[in-house]
DNA sequence: GCCGTTTTCGGCCCGACTGTTTTCAGTCG
């Protein structure tokens, strides 16, 4: 939301600016905004629509856009945003207000865009609610239902009350994403009772799941089965199942216990791939092919790619893509920023994978605040398949985790020596998550840091620092030479603590400058470096280490999530640094 | 409101399901 701007009444500390931090968010919430009302008016809908776009093209930049403001960049660069909107922009950044969402504010309640976000009421439901009852918020659209006024107006009906009724009541329509880590478990059960009914063929989990975002909002599944196969009635039997919200001959949606939402299509095998394309998405990347296919006189469904009545092509995705001269683009890279382009002109990245990580550069133990043995945690990545695995337990500032001060330090480096004389197959390095405070000086002594074999920074304190701040801290951290690796660079959980304010491109030549490199830490809540800064870091020819943070033997699994992340972010094998063997790895983590 | 090796104006992706309807609008993805 707006509105933390430009109380100068307010007692700011000296120097401080005294308009708050314009942040992407608030931009991005201020378009999505306007487009809501704008919809309820009955505004061009793609006009509307150039609003939300503008909204997901500053939610996802790398930077603030307070800050491109500040450095004078055009905007109308970006995609989707033209001279209006950059101007737009702008305003918002420099006044901390958008002079045209106040004005239609005045004119169609801010409430009504909450009315709108709840399941089955659109904007022209919400304008009809208003003009015939008055309502302008929930609380009054509750009240209006709970005296049964709702079903009378025309379009309306009992079941349309009683719907609108029970999603007040629990509370829906709030944006509600799960980590995606979190229901792979339950796609993966769904997807085995689908696969055991007989007569089906394929089934297979599309949608932003596929995409292997870190978040999902929802399950798409899609099912290939012989004709007459009851798919639909035992999908809507799942034992898990706690609401069917709708189910017709192809297509059926339905609530788990879990809150989850989960999609399931059916279609023909002939079109598998055309709906598979169809239902991965984004809807951004599916709406680009299909410009693209308009200008061959094509058009693409999820049945597949026609000219005129002909079915060209729908069977796999690859025949798809092909269809509009294209090469398969990865679910990952499907968000419509940059990857078409890249596709068309034979420039996708050839994406890290699972198997091209040779060792994990953050792991603690039962020292700290892990919960196993340094042989406990060394076995474990050896059945991992992995070379080497870096124990950096915390450090003495971290008094909850039992951080470690320099006695014990050395004592964990005696351990780890003789551990290493004992194991076959695996190396532990020696290491430390030293803690970055607030000076930006490191929590041990340098003479101890030196002798490790990797040294993991971390801010751990102090996450509410004003963004100049907070960034210097981590650069002076940096000029420390036995520094190699910024641990979780933004501090973000998601769903949960927002990042803290560092200018992470900044950051990234700072550690260009001085050999330093930047974790993407793969802890599903975490995954920060996430994708738009690995494409930065990339772009930028600085090196990411992919490090799962584990605290258990468990944890090393979270490896996959970060792999996800990266190849989301474009990442190859050779923009990481745990693809290295130890001996090629070493060479890099020395300073000169 | 954006955008352009057809265009600076006139396009802008496409289909399923529901509820309330007698043929379809609204919503959703």
């Amino acid at each position: 939301m707006l509105g933390a701007a430009n109380s100068s009444e307010e007692s700011t500390a000296p120097g401080c600016n005294l308009l708050m931090p314009v942040h992407n968010k608030d931009v991005a919430d201020s378009f999505d905004m306007l487009a809501d009302l704008l919809e309820i008016r009955d505004a061009n809908p793609f006009r509307v629509r150039a609003y939300r776009n503008a909204a997901r093209t500053v939610r996802g930049l790398p930077g603030p856009v307070a800050q491109m403001v500040a450095d004078g960049e055009n905007l109308s660069d970006l995609s989707g945003i033209g001279a209006d909107l950059a101007g737009k922009i702008e305003e918002i950044v420099d006044s901390g207000k958008l002079s045209l969402l106040e004005k239609v504010k005045k004119d169609i309640p801010e409430g009504l865009a909450r009315i709108i976000a709840l399941p089955g009421v659109g904007p022209k439901r919400a304008a009809q609610l208003r003009k015939e009852l008055d309502i302008e918020s929930i609380g009054d659209l509750a009240e209006a239902a709970e005296a049964g006024r709702i079903h009378d107006l025309e379009g309306f009906g009992h079941k349309t009350e009683e719907r609108i009724l029970s999603a007040i009541r629990e509370d829906r329509g709030k944006e509600q994403r799960f980590l995606r880590a979190e229901v792979v478990e339950f796609v993966d059960s769904l997807l085995e009772y689908l696969r055991a009914i007989p007569g089906v063929k394929k089934v297979v989990a599309a949608g932003s799941y596929r995409r292997r975002r870190s978040t999902v909002g929802d399950i798409d599944l899609l099912v290939t089965c012989k004709r007459g196969t009851p798919v639909m009635d035992r999908f809507v039997a799942y034992d898990d199942v706690e609401e069917v919200v709708s189910k017709g001959e192809t297509m059926a949606t339905v609530r788990l216990r879990s809150d989850l939402q989960v999609d399931l299509r059916v279609v023909q095998q002939v079109a598998y791939g055309a709906a598979l394309f169809y239902f991965t998405g984004s809807k951004a990347h599916n709406i680009s092919v299909r410009r693209m296919a308009g200008k061959k006189n094509l058009k693409v469904n999820e049945y597949g790619v026609f000219r005129a009545e002909k079915r060209l092509a729908g069977a796999t995705e690859e025949e798809v893509y092909r269809e509009v001269d294209l090469p398969f683009i990865p679910p990952e890279l499907r968000e419509d920023d940059g990857e078409i382009e890249a596709a068309r002109k034979g420039r996708l990245p050839g994406l890290l994978t699972h198997d091209d990580i040779r060792g994990n550069l953050h792991a603690h133990t039962k020292a700290t605040d892990g919960k196993y043995s340094l042989r406990e945690m060394a076995e474990a990545a050896r059945h991992l398949g992995y070379e080497y695995l870096a124990i950096t337990d915390h450090s003495q500032q971290v008094r909850m985790a039992n951080g470690l001060d320099e006695k014990r330090l050395r004592r964990q480096i005696t351990s780890i020596d003789k551990l290493n004389d004992e194991l076959d197959d695996i190396r532990l390095l020696k290491g430390i998550e030293v803690d970055i405070l607030e000076d930006g000086s490191l929590d041990l002594d340098d003479d101890v840091l030196a002798e490790l074999d990797v040294v993991v920074g971390s801010i751990h304190s102090k996450f509410d620092l004003p963004g100049k701040k907070q960034t210097e801290r981590v650069i002076r951290a940096m000029d420390n030479p036995s520094f190699n690796i910024l641990g979780h660079p933004t501090g973000r959980l998601i769903n949960r603590r927002p990042p803290y304010e560092v200018d992470v491109e900044h950051i990234m030549d700072a550690a260009l400058e001085r050999g330093c490199f930047l974790e993407l830490n793969a802890q599903p809540e975490r995954l920060d470096l996430k994708r738009v800064h690995c494409r930065l870091a990339r772009e930028k020819g600085l090196r990411i280490a992919i490090s799962t943070d584990a605290h258990t033997v468990g944890d090393l699994q979270f490896m996959a999530c970060g792999v996800d992340e990266a190849r989301r972010g474009w990442i190859e094998p050779d923009d990481v640094l745990n693809t290295r063997s130890w001996t090629d790895l070493k060479k890099l983590l020395k300073r000169d």
